[in-house]
DNA sequence: CTGTGTCCTCAGGAACTCTTCAGGTTGTGC
DNA sequence: GCACAACCTGAAGAGTTCCTGAGGACACAG
């Protein structure tokens, strides 16, 4: 994976979210560089920003295509701005997301991306009897189907990518809100209660408050 | 899938066009490479031209099928010349076009070879009692003929398609519209709320609304 | 030119979700 | 056991997204 942007925040923070998922990742921040790297270097997916100080992304992936390079793309643009044209010009299964964005989201999309390149399986996320189905976006609990709402789901589902191990509420914060997002760090407790109460139900609970740290899913054993 | 042709020009042709598809292509323009890759990788279709430089294409496949390979052919030849040759020779299921072909009917043809093969879905997708036929460009719900507008049909194939799966506004802005597109995406509602007016009418709703995502299809339970 | 069918926009209202807040509960260190 | 911090939970208003019907724009056929 290749990430290129040249907002050094970005990049940090993309790279971060994905190395987490076992993802080997590197990152430039200018055109040049990028082209460079993906020509030698065997890359299978690239998060690409459009705007860059020398070469334009759409540039770079007409160049890179021209190569015979045959890798997704998911594009990084301004919300509004150029969002038509990308939208116009990643017909070839590319994708495209618009700052700001939630961490999260844009690993999910990095997933499907590596999923269609065949890089990747699995596509259900389980604990206990909870089930979550990115592809239909459902989640089952003992089978029966349980309503959420979109920000409850990516909770759930960093949780669950993230089961057996602690994640804290800043991380929390940065994956599933926007991650400018400023309000209070207490709408996780709200956010948690009502996942709780909707999917947690059994005795044995599966949801864990680590005081002073954050929260962990894990099987019962 | 496989084509073997020596015209560069129809090589890219017919491989942009088939992978446009979603199918796996692959492009020789020789006998012997074909005979060669056919041997080695797994393919379900062929496409043979019948005049190559050195093997002709009736002994290729003759080659083949000793050699007990079960796929589909879909011989190319020039108008006229080889026409009657071929008709004579093609008893076994495999399918010709002459030349100059349209590429639409050469896709369409490949892909009833790939049906008939398994390898491609029917072309009649259904869900609940809605049953779309591709073939006939109509649709049924309960077995009565249902009228729908272009748009309506694009956006209900679009649907069954991806049944069980969520389809984003985005994706069926991609699909259903020319990708230039650039109105409200509020259209994707309007065409919604119109089909469900004409084909969801039971007290089981087929088209589920999944808020903040997009729209998904799925066989009542 | 008129009528018909389809596409697209718009606007009001309905339904749903996010976020904050406040009061109650639980856990921790002394 | 006490005080304090951290956490839980429900309620409520603000904000957002979605649904639907009406109507103008446009193309095409008669």
């Amino acid at each position: 994976m290749l990430v290129v942007d040249d907002e050094e925040n970005i990049r940090f923070l993309v790279t971060s979210a994905l190395s987490v998922q076992d993802l080997d990742v590197n990152a430039v921040d200018n055109g040049t560089d990028a082209l460079h790297h993906l020509r030698t270097a065997s890359v299978d997916v690239v998060v690409l920003d459009i705007n860059l100080p020398d070469i334009d992304g759409f540039e770079i992936l007409r160049r890179l295509r021209a190569d015979g390079w045959a890798g997704s793309v998911l594009f990084l643009t301004a919300r509004g701005a150029t969002e038509d044209r990308v939208r116009g010009l990643t017909s070839g299964g590319d994708d495209y997301i618009t700052k700001p964005f939630a961490l999260e989201e844009l690993v999910a999309r990095v997933h499907v991306a590596l999923r269609r390149a065949g890089k990747l399986e699995q596509r259900e996320l389980r604990a206990g009897d909870v089930v979550l189905d990115e592809d239909a976006h459902e989640v089952r609990v003992g089978g029966e189907p349980v309503h959420l709402t979109p920000t409850e789901f990516k909770l759930l589902r960093l949780l669950l990518a993230n089961a057996g191990r602690v994640v804290t509420r800043g991380q929390i914060l940065d994956h599933v809100w926007e991650y400018d997002f400023d309000g209070e760090s207490a709408i996780v407790e709200t956010f948690i209660s009502g996942l709780r109460r909707k999917i947690d139900r059994g005795e044995r609970p599966l949801i864990h408050t680590v005081r002073g740290v954050g929260y962990s899913i894990r099987e019962p054993r």
